[in-house]
DNA sequence: TACTTGACTGATAGTTACTATCAAGCTGTA
DNA sequence: TACAGCTTGATAGTAACTATCAGTCAAGTA
């Protein structure tokens, strides 16, 4: 059983977060002690993991709740969970596409940099030109 | 020369958003018509690029400006640009990382519901179980 | 026993980065 | 001439945090 400080540490996401996430109904089972003070478990951690998940690939707080909501409501919805969780890693994989490309523009960007400080020779293109020219795809 | 429109199309960024980047600074050299319309130059799809690629990795706006900043100052700044750019990169592969075990996740879950449905067999587990057993690393 | 420290609580306000709405202006076709 | 379709800036609204605050509680120390 986690505090709401220990589930902050062990999964990097605020304590604040943490709240305002629970206040959004995105921990359905989570319990609290006689003091009122929520405790996770273990299964709580892996709701906080999916929502992670989730609100890291871009899903809006919004279709985060309905899918917990379909979770909690059983056999009934498995159709509709996977189509969301199929619809989700397409977007992961997009997002990963993209991010790959940038990471190319990166290096470049790096290389070029790198460059011009260890020749110590002076930039001679103008800023849109050195900040912006195109990668070679 | 491209207007807002043709640029939201092209590079996948809404007017709206290209308008509040606009006006935050980030496109330095863009040229107007007589008519006040904004026109964008192949640089400036550029700028758009690598303003798209630093927010994405969760640059903020504000110290995208700065960045933008040290771009128009000139050779000066290459130091300091290319500390920035190394910094992001390494935020990038952390983003990557974090998305792949993040596929993982989904993968699992797919896999789970798609045998589920295909075996037409009932959930056994509780929602917790059947949402968030771990996955294998 | 009194006091301080530290973690928790909910309520509320503030911030960031869009996102939508609007009135107004220009241009090209019917 | 009208109107459709694009643009503009100003302004308001929204999502998702993020920070601040007053208050509760338990444990440790003087």
């Amino acid at each position: 059983m986690y505090t709401i400080k220990e589930v902050a540490d062990k999964m990097e996401v605020s304590e604040h977060t943490l709240r305002f996430w629970a206040k959004s109904g995105f921990f359905p089972y989570i319990k609290r002690n006689e003091n009122n003070t929520r405790l996770f478990t273990e299964e709580d951690l892996e709701w906080v993991k999916i929502v992670k998940c989730l609100r890291n690939i871009g899903t809006e707080n919004k279709a985060i709740k309905k899918y917990i909501d379909l979770c909690t409501i059983g056999d009934s919805t498995i159709a509709e969970r996977f189509e969301i969780i199929k619809d989700t890693k397409k977007k992961a994989l997009e997002r990963m596409d993209e991010l790959k490309k940038q990471l190319e523009l990166l290096n470049w960007k790096e290389n070029y940099y790198n460059s011009l400080i260890e020749n110590k020779s002076i930039d001679r293109c103008n800023p849109i030109n050195s900040d912006c020219q195109k990668v070679a795809t």
